[in-house]
DNA sequence: ATTCCCTGTTAGATGGCTCTAACAGGAAGG
DNA sequence: CCTTCCTGTTAGAGCCATCTAACAGGGAAT
């Protein structure tokens, strides 16, 4: 896909690592065979790879032999295999991802992770669970909120404490009630389902300025201006927008 | 990198949909000249990259004109963009990670991320800033613990209150300080630069399971079992994981 | 021993992404 | 008018990753 200097550990070959390593994990030997199924690849792209691998000093392979890791290949293998767990714990723990979504996201994201970002993202669970000045029910306050599990309505909170927020700085409302001319900075995208990842699709997220130009005569296109280009919503998208005004 | 159906949008088109939208952002046309600089990428890579946009029916490409892009092409440049806005948003308010990480990465991530990941993220902001009954200087404090911004001292709030760690069942100590055939739960690296990220790299990470097999008679290399694996610590690492017996 | 099957290798093809180098078109200037 | 320069296109090459199809080697069954 991009450029990649030529006998570089690229994306694909981290991925055949971290298979064999996971394989070693269960079975005392990697077949080719056993690399191919987990990586739902054929067999005969898998027997250049461990070439590749072995170039590189990262596998021992032996033509029709069983492969093994070198101790930099375990390392390597065990550096990806660890961005893996993290991504995986984060998306279920902390985001309440499902462990489909947890685990295809994962396995792309892995590659193309910086070390300082999987610093940053340790800390953070090491601050939930082992600082004691974290809120220590945050992530189940967190998951408990009606803004997280999608099916229930909108956040009750949210709607009984609106005249707090209003005094402090700002009205709470929907881009619905908005009137030409006025800016809004997006709280929270109140919908759910294809309604909902259209409308973050547009660019509208938390803290987003949007500024409403008009509304049809019938009230139903509602043009709003959001980082300089002009959006549509219908109805029931711009109700679900609920803005400050700024 | 991975199989695509041919005449898909993949990841470098998305890239260049993207930079398109950017820099109509910024001035009234696109040229080529500016695509190859935007994307740093000679020239001779943009033409056929635009002529496959076209087929896709995102861009209007007219040889040797500007570029512009189709309301489809628009629709597709935001949602990518969107992820990227996102993206970086998380990794510089939330994470704390540096700008440049934080650009380098969300380009890469923007790509792979599903639907489901952009969904629970934004959730994440709304939760923070927008439900009462989230704990208002959640940020703060986290970005204030001496866990994260590595350079300070380990975490006092954590020393200081070890005994209260040690009532609600678990002993708080390094693997250093382990005994052959204890087994801890990682709770915290408490190292920098490169020694935490060695440490990381290995596996070893917040709530992973670690036992101590044997010490060196020297006490200078500890051997920890980790997933199945064995893994040599020096002495300086094997004091910086924290970990609560189990 | 021969055959068959399972496994792994190799070759050839496809597609994506990029580069360089050569070429084309147009505008400005002599 | 011709030259020069800037820009964009095209062709050819390289690398990666995958597939299919043909082939090779070894063990088991006949």
């Amino acid at each position: 896909m991009a450029q990649t200097a030529q006998g570089t550990l690229t994306g694909a070959l981290e991925d055949y690592l971290e298979t064999i390593y996971q394989v070693l994990q269960r079975q005392p030997f990697a077949r080719v065979r056993d690399i191919a199924k987990a990586r739902e690849v054929k067999a005969g792209s898998v027997s250049p790879a461990l070439k590749r691998l072995a170039d590189l000093g990262l596998v021992r392979y032996v033509q029709r032999e069983y492969v093994t890791l070198t101790d930099e290949g375990e390392r390597e293998a065990r550096r990806v295999y660890a961005r893996h767990q993290l991504l995986i714990r984060f998306f279920t723990e902390i985001l309440q991802m499902s462990p489909e979504s947890a685990e295809r996201d994962a396995c792309r994201i892995e590659h193309s992770m910086s070390d300082e970002a999987m610093d940053r993202m340790v800390r953070f669970f090491e601050y939930l669970s082992a600082c004691p000045n974290s809120p220590p029910d945050f992530l189940e306050r967190f998951h408990g909120c009606s803004i997280v599990h999608g099916d229930a309505a909108p956040c009750p909170h949210h709607c009984t404490v609106a005249e707090g927020e209003e005094a402090a700085g700002g009205h709470s409302m929907s881009v619905f009630e908005m009137r030409p001319g006025e800016i809004g900075c997006v709280t929270q995208v109140n919908a759910e389902g294809a309604i909902r990842q259209r409308l973050l699709d547009m660019g509208i997220l938390p803290d987003t300025r949007v500024e409403l130009e008009r509304v049809a005569p019938t009230g139903e296109p509602v043009w709003i201006r959001l980082d300089g280009s002009q959006l549509a919503l219908r109805r029931q998208e711009a109700q679900a927008v609920l803005v400050n005004r700024v």
